[in-house]
DNA sequence: GGATATTGATCAGTATGCTGACTATCAGTA
DNA sequence: TACTGATAGTCAGCATACTGATCAATATCC
C-alpha cells in the first residue's frame, strides 16, 4: 500500500481532477463558462422550479455553504434567479431563467460528449462498471461526509 | 444521460469527496491534522529525499502552484525542510525532517484503514476492479489535466 | 558570447469544499 | 404564550486546484 497507486483515495482524487480539466475544456470550446459545480446545479434548479437551496444541495451532494456562493455566481451570470420564499421567510426559492434554459439546451452535447472523453481509455463495458462500482461505492460512503446525498421528500 | 447518476463526472466528484472525508475522519481520530493532500506529499519527500517542488508536483500531480502552498504548510508543521538547491539556484531541494518520519509512521495505520472505509460497500474483488478501472482511464487521461502525472527521469 | 527560449518558484485572482459560528425564522411543547 | 430546539442562509477562515503573470536563473542556439 506504499504505492499511490495502490490508494483508491489518490485514484479518486486524479480521476476527478481529470474529469474537471475534460469537462472545462468541452465547454469552454463550445463558447461556454460553465464549471462541472455550476452545470450540476442548474440543471436541478430547471428539474426542481422554486426548490430551495438546502434542498439543491441535497439533491447534489453539496455543502450548504458552498450553494451559497454557486447559486450567486449562478444569479450573476443571469441563468438563476433567487427570491425569498414566501411559505418560509428564511428560505430562498430558486428558478431558472430563460437565458439559463438557453444556455443549458447549448450546452448540454459539449458536457455529454465531455462524459465520453474522461472514459475514453475504457471499453464501454468497463465504463458502465466503472460507474457501477463508483455509485455502489458512494451509496455505502454517503453519510460519512459533510454533504449527503438527499432525495426530494415531496 | 440527464440523471447525475450516469455522468461519470459527478460520480467522481462525489466519491472524492467521500475520500477526503473518510481520510480526515481516520487520521483525526489517531491524533493527526494531515490532509490527503499534505500525506501524499509527505510521503513522497521521504521517498525520494533533495527532491525539488516540480518534481515533487509531478510525482504526485498536483500542479506546480499548489505545490507551493503545500510545502508551505508542510514546513510550517517542522515535517519537511526546504532549502535552496546548491546546482540550480531557481530550484529549493525538499527534505523530511525527523519529525515528519514519526509522523508518517504513526500516523499509517490510520491511512491505511481510511482505504478500507471508502471501499466497504464493495467486496474485495470489487474494489479491485474499482481501482484497476480507475488507473486505466486515469492513464488514458493523463495529459488532459494541468499537472499530469511525470516520472522521475533520474 | 549574446540573444532567445525554457524552467523553477511564486503571486494575484477565482472557484470549490470544508469547519464552526451566527442571525433570523420556524416548529413543537410546557 | 413563552421556552426550547431545529432549520435556512450567510459569513469568516482555511486548504485544495486552477489560470495567467512575473522574476530569476539556466539552457540552447546562432
Amino acid at each position: 500500500m506504499t504505492d499511490n497507486n495502490d490508494m483508491p483515495g489518490h485514484l479518486a482524487r486524479r480521476f476527478q481532477q481529470i474529469a474537471v480539466a475534460v469537462f472545462l475544456a468541452e465547454v469552454g470550446e463550445a463558447g461556454f463558462d460553465l464549471t462541472p459545480v455550476q452545470y450540476a446545479a442548474l440543471a436541478t434548479i430547471k428539474a426542481n422550479p422554486g426548490l430551495d437551496q438546502v434542498t439543491l444541495a441535497g439533491l447534489i451532494a453539496y455543502d450548504r455553504t458552498t450553494i451559497t456562493g454557486v447559486v450567486d455566481r449562478l444569479v450573476q451570470k443571469g441563468l438563476t434567479e433567487r427570491r425569498a420564499s414566501s411559505r418560509d421567510r428564511r428560505a430562498r426559492e430558486l428558478e431558472i431563467t430563460e437565458e439559463g434554459k438557453r444556455t443549458l439546451r447549448k450546452i448540454t452535447p459539449a458536457v455529454e460528449s465531455a462524459q465520453g472523453v474522461m472514459l475514453r481509455g475504457l471499453s464501454a463495458k468497463e465504463g458502465e462498471e466503472l460507474m457501477r462500482l463508483l455509485r455502489k461505492a458512494i451509496a455505502a460512503g454517503n453519510e460519512l461526509s459533510r454533504a449527503p446525498l438527499r432525495k426530494v421528500q415531496a
